[in-house]
RNA sequence: GGCGCGGUAGCAAAGCGGUUAUGCAGAGGCCUGCAAAGCCUUUUAGAGCGGUUCGACUCCGCUCCGCGCCUCCA
């Protein structure tokens, strides 16, 4: 039975979905102005997870995953760059897809995009207008009535008293209470033409938070039973999603919340304003993206992060004992026999809320014993690896993969066969003359009874 | 100020009321022409103070420290 921590309930619930046997998942994406960070990453790589677990254990999975194509930070960002809001989104999204598509994350089953669901935003507004939750201000928004939503408040564990209390809500004197958040920004005389959209309430574009409860509720239905996203969105994002979206159904929008938890550097969270993040890009070309994903995985999804160069790297060595431990079985897609030993620990972990640093560490005792001689489990390491997107590279090729400016492969080749020549003939003054030069170049030699293979170290 | 999360060995990171987590690093050994890899053995834990219990890293309380949300943010 899959357990699942439930940010609403707060503590781990047994995983029921809505209608057995499948599984509706909504995940909010990333908002296309700029590159994607590691912390985009996490999220995108642990989601990428959950899917597959529950695909995993048998389910019919219905993966939602959106993309903001319109926003505050886009509109200045692409007049800033002199260009329309759709070159610079359509620019971002192919970054964003080529980062992922490396770090193993699948495509979602559907991929909105904000700008496309603006007739079902509308619609949703104005069912909230006629229900008395929605009311246009003074200076043209449309805004949600907070105040008249029973529950707001109930993921975030905030109450509106105290949120009122606290000095960091600014005070807007469209809004009937400070706390109160737009549906439908009316259009600014200096904004591009492009984000002005004809509505009953004027001209304007949406609101941030209007868009997932439109897109979730168009393509999952009015309750479904997966909603995720970083932890950040928590509040009030996610809260905004259940008023609006409860509001106007009247119905229970989500079963289960899930958060994942943040990367950090120097135990402080990694985020665009603090302007310590580091992009995928810029870390996929220093590390394998098989290492990114693992270093991901290895922690447990909720848990903070740290990114460094130094845990990337012991990510690195960990990883690179997986793969040692494959070499030499026969590829192909093994097929996990669910009813072995260490596939069942592999199961309970993951069943556990996710528990992905289990699972890992599950795959580690299994190298154990495939490189104690029981061989015959090379494929069952293979095909659990396989669950987590992990392990599916040839490990020479793996193993053998690295930096661009060392040795071309053929070169090294030519080396070893100089040392061999050398060992045949005894002279091994010579035979580990090579070995250390290679070394220095990061090559590392290993004579087995087969010959002699070579890694990058 | 309000709400919440966490403090585990050199580093990273889990589960668990009593039995080796795991990876990297360190030490010794086996193997090897020498190595590497692997295997075997092994050193480093559970912020502090109380409480519950036959027994607590694991449950409860307090203290200290760190982090997050309360504003755009994955």
């Amino acid at each position: 039975m899959l357990r699942i921590y439930n940010t609403l309930a707060r503590e781990k619930q047994d995983f029921v979905p809505l209608r057995p046997g499948s599984v509706g998942m909504y995940v909010c994406g990333i908002t296309v102005y700029d590159y994607c960070h590691l912390g985009h990453g996490r999220m995108m790589v642990v989601f990428d997870m959950v899917r597959r677990w529950l695909l995993a254990s048998g389910f019919d999975v219905t993966y939602v995953r959106n993309i903001t194509d319109i926003d505050d930070k886009i509109i200045r960002r692409a007049v800033e760059n002199g260009e329309t809001i759709g070159e610079l989104t359509a620019r971002f999204i192919r970054y964003m897809d080529e980062d992922l598509e490396a770090l193993g994350v699948q495509k979602p089953d559907h991929e909105p995009r904000a700008t496309q669901y603006v007739p079902q935003m509308l619609d949703l507004i104005g069912r909230l207008e006629r229900k008395g939750l929605a009311y246009k201000a003074a200076g043209g928004d449309v805004n949600y009535a907070v105040r008249k939503f029973p529950g707001y408040g109930r993921l975030s564990g905030k109450s509106l008293d105290e949120l009122r209390a606290g000095e960091r809500v600014e005070v807007d004197t469209g809004k009937s209470d400070p706390l109160d958040f737009v549906l439908w920004k009316s259009a600014k005389d200096a904004e591009p033409e492009e984000v002005k959209w004809d509505s009953q309430w004027g001209r304007g574009r949406p609101g941030w938070h209007i868009e997932c409860s439109a897109m979730s509720c168009a393509l999952l239905g009015e309750t479904f039973d997966i909603h995720g996203g970083g932890q950040d969105l928590q509040f009030p994002h996610h809260e905004n999603e259940i008023a609006q979206t409860e509001g106007a159904t009247g119905k229970r929008f989500v079963n289960t919340w899930m958060h994942n938890g943040f990367v950090r550097v120097d135990d402080e969270k990694m985020s665009k304003s603090l302007g310590n993040f580091f992009t995928l890009r810029d870390i996929l070309r220093e590390f394998d993206a098989e290492v990114v994903r693992f270093f991901l995985l290895r922690a447990h999804y909720r848990s903070p992060l740290n990114h460094s160069d130094a845990h990337l790297q012991d990510a690195k060595g960990a990883l690179t004992r997986l793969y040692t431990a494959l070499k030499g079985a026969p590829a192909g897609d093994a097929k996990v026999d669910w009813d072995e030993a260490y596939a069942r620990r592999f199961k309970a972990a993951m069943d556990d809320d996710f528990g992905t640093p289990e699972a890992l560490a599950v795959l580690f005792d299994l190298a154990n014993e495939v490189n104690r001689g029981r061989r015959e489990l090379a494929g069952q390491l293979r095909a659990l690896g396989g669950v987590l997107g992990l392990l599916q590279r040839d490990p020479q090729a793996f193993l053998q993969a690295g930096g661009g400016e060392g040795l071309p492969d053929a070169e090294i080749q030519r080396r070893i066969d100089a040392r061999l020549a050398a060992r045949k003939a005894k002279n091994y003054a010579e035979a580990d003359r090579i070995r250390q030069e290679l070394a220095r170049m990061g090559v590392i030699l290993e004579d087995a009874a087969g010959g002699t293979t070579w890694r990058r170290g």
